[in-house]
DNA sequence: GCCTCAGGCTACTCGCCGGTAGTCTTTCAA
DNA sequence: TTGAAAGACTACCGGCGAGTAGCCTGAGGC
């Protein structure tokens, strides 16, 4: 019961950081002003905190490590390659959109994490790349991708879905779901999922 | 020849602010640090620039119009559809491999922006989403591409080339043509450039 | 009723950095 | 040779915000 209390503080207290962040930038963002959005004051967070870095890094690594558990699920799953592809993008949108916040701010505001943080999530980032880079290669192996440089094009994917955190509106045309849809259909064109180009 | 010499110092304080705040980001490069790696102080920095969010609006706007004009130029170009979309990537790819600092600079620091100058950037913007988009359908109405969605195509596209600036090394395997081609090879693809997709 | 202690608050400090006022130097024209 | 002005520097200010020391209060046990 306490620890399910001190866990809700933490999230409550990252909840309305993640919101701050994002809309004035961590250092347009003052612990004051984390702890107003509360209606508590600064040492409330250094209680459940070591300090403001150590806030943003809480913010960006479970983000990121849900998106690497995302195409490291669909790559293990059922189907042909291009099931598992159009599961891993479909997840991954999904993700990138419910977390639109956290994933803009981590790339904002790289600069600001500490050495270790940094060094823990991009060695998150490249195993990502990896297990993209590895889904494609075995549809080309298989026959059922048709890709030049699966390195390139596994970056080349990463950046569409990721890059929807700068575009894509809540409220907007398209769902969520509708939106990863799309996502996954431009996808599997780009891995070339539907037969061999003709000359 | 006075006006030459003043131009020439602004690029050069310029091109020292661009190098730092990529690698240290825009809070945590200060004008002293910037004046000390040109060898000057920091009134320096001020007969020159009202201010840091000026500098900083210097380096990305013309960024971004370089951007756009490459898109632009390349929309109402000679060829198909298909060689236009190629040279309009292939083009805005180098700009962004080239100014790849700059266009860093610029997502990650947005927030630090005035908002003056972040408007005018993101009526650019706009208007980079329009050309872009409008190519696509041109594309589509003469039958050389097939999209379902060209307004989500064309921001996946613009997404797709924007985030290699978080990955590109200049001295990396491939180079920059290199690089700029297999963009366009996968924009195409993407594009449905190649015949429809069978069933 | 008193003691204890957890949890939060008040009230500070201190360093940093953007921005500026005013001075010094150098150059050039008359 | 001097006056003036451009151009850069020295030396400063003032605010802001991260982080902290120490106090206060209220709840629960005895």
């Amino acid at each position: 019961m306490r620890d399910e209390i001190l866990a809700y503080k933490r999230e409550r207290i990252l909840e309305e950081a993640v919101k701050l962040f994002y809309e004035r930038g961590f250092t347009g963002t003052t612990l004051d002003d984390i702890a107003a959005e509360l209606g508590v004051t600064k040492p409330f967070i250094y209680t459940h905190f070591r300090g403001k870095v150590e806030l943003l890094a809480a913010l960006c690594k479970p983000t990121i490590e849900l998106s690497l558990d995302a195409v490291a699920s669909a790559a293990v799953g059922p189907g042909t390659p291009a099931s598992r592809l159009r599961a891993a993008i479909t997840d991954f949108t999904k993700i990138v959109l419910r977390r639109q916040a956290n994933i803009a701010i981590f790339f904002r505001e790289e600069k600001n994490l500490s050495r270790e943080a940094l060094a823990e999530i991009n060695a998150l980032r490249k195993q990502f790349d990896q297990v993209l880079t590895e889904m494609l290669a075995q549809g080309i192996a298989s026959g059922d991708f048709e890709i030049t440089d699966p390195s390139v094009a596994a970056l080349a994917l990463g950046g569409m879905i990721s890059w929807a955190y700068t575009w894509y509106r809540p409220n907007g045309r398209l769902s969520l779901e509708q939106t990863a849809d799309h996502m996954a259909d431009l996808a599997l064109r780009m891995a070339g999922a539907f037969g061999p180009v003709p000359a």
